[in-house]
DNA sequence: ATCGAATTGTTTGATTATCAAACTATTTGG
DNA sequence: CCAAATAGTTTGATAATCAAACAATTCGAT
């Protein structure tokens, strides 16, 4: 049990250091355009997860909606997204990237693959598939 | 080379959505204490690296020394930390824990243990062993 | 069909986190 | 010994956030 118990901790312990690694390499690539690390995370779940509403928008973001009204209006402003009435309900819009918007995002995604394209080269082909099934088992469980 | 493209994509997509469950587990965990995001870590660093000085800690929150400033204040005001006048520069304090700041780290760090466990007995011991393996690589490389 | 309750998004008012730049006190190096 | 560098604080401005009140619309029970 003693044994289990160091398992853990050993575990933790490349957890939090992994997480605070792409942490601040993902600050890194945000600050590295001209974006601010808020409104870059909302581009990266419009272009990821496609157009969707206000209401989920910030329950993807983990804010209040009020605050979400405030970063469209400013994506809205820098030309990056806008708002489209939704067919079925009027009191609800449907947030969409604009051609720009779309841009920003493929440029973050590439930079994401560039890091995905590293750490797979540092693990080799096997361990990569490796990883890749562990994450999927996590994902799934956690 | 397609191939590659794909094992890369797959990679990023399990690696985001990873770091995704992780960061709103933090949350969850940090607000069903009754504590500030920022403060808890703060909390975290300083309990897992020990005293250190006003410079070194903002560098490891990513923050300026200003904003530190203010946050070390917080953290004295709750009873959590303390500034003690550093030995050899008297320029400079150590911030170091109380014992509640210590109870606060140590709680916390229960939570971390337990989800490390969780997601040990999802993997089983061959492959949490594997996977401890692969992310020390990782941090090693990235 | 209608009306009260629920839902969606916005506004408001307050608070907190943050930065850059100016500042103070101290140390360091030539 | 003094100029430059360094550690931390203060200041003034801005941005991000929340909770609560609000308006418009939809839903559901009767």
């Amino acid at each position: 049990m003693e044994e289990k118990d160091h398992l853990r901790e050993e575990l933790n312990e490349k957890l939090v250091e992994f997480f605070d690694r792409f942490t601040s390499w993902e600050s890194s690539v945000i600050e590295s355009g001209n974006m601010k690390i808020s409104d870059a995370h909302a581009i990266e779940i419009l272009g990821h997860h496609g157009r969707m509403n206000m209401k989920e928008l910030a329950c993807r973001l983990g804010i209040t909606t009020g605050t979400t009204t405030m970063a469209v209006d400013r994506l809205e402003r820098g030309g990056f997204a806008r708002r489209v009435r939704a067919e079925h309900d009027r009191r609800s819009y449907i947030i969409e990237l604009t051609e720009e918007g779309t841009l920003a995002y493929e440029e973050h995604h590439r930079h994401h693959l560039n890091l995905a394209g590293e750490i797979a080269s540092v693990l080799g082909e096997d361990d990569t598939r490796t990883f890749i099934e562990i994450l999927q088992k996590i994902n799934e469980h956690i």
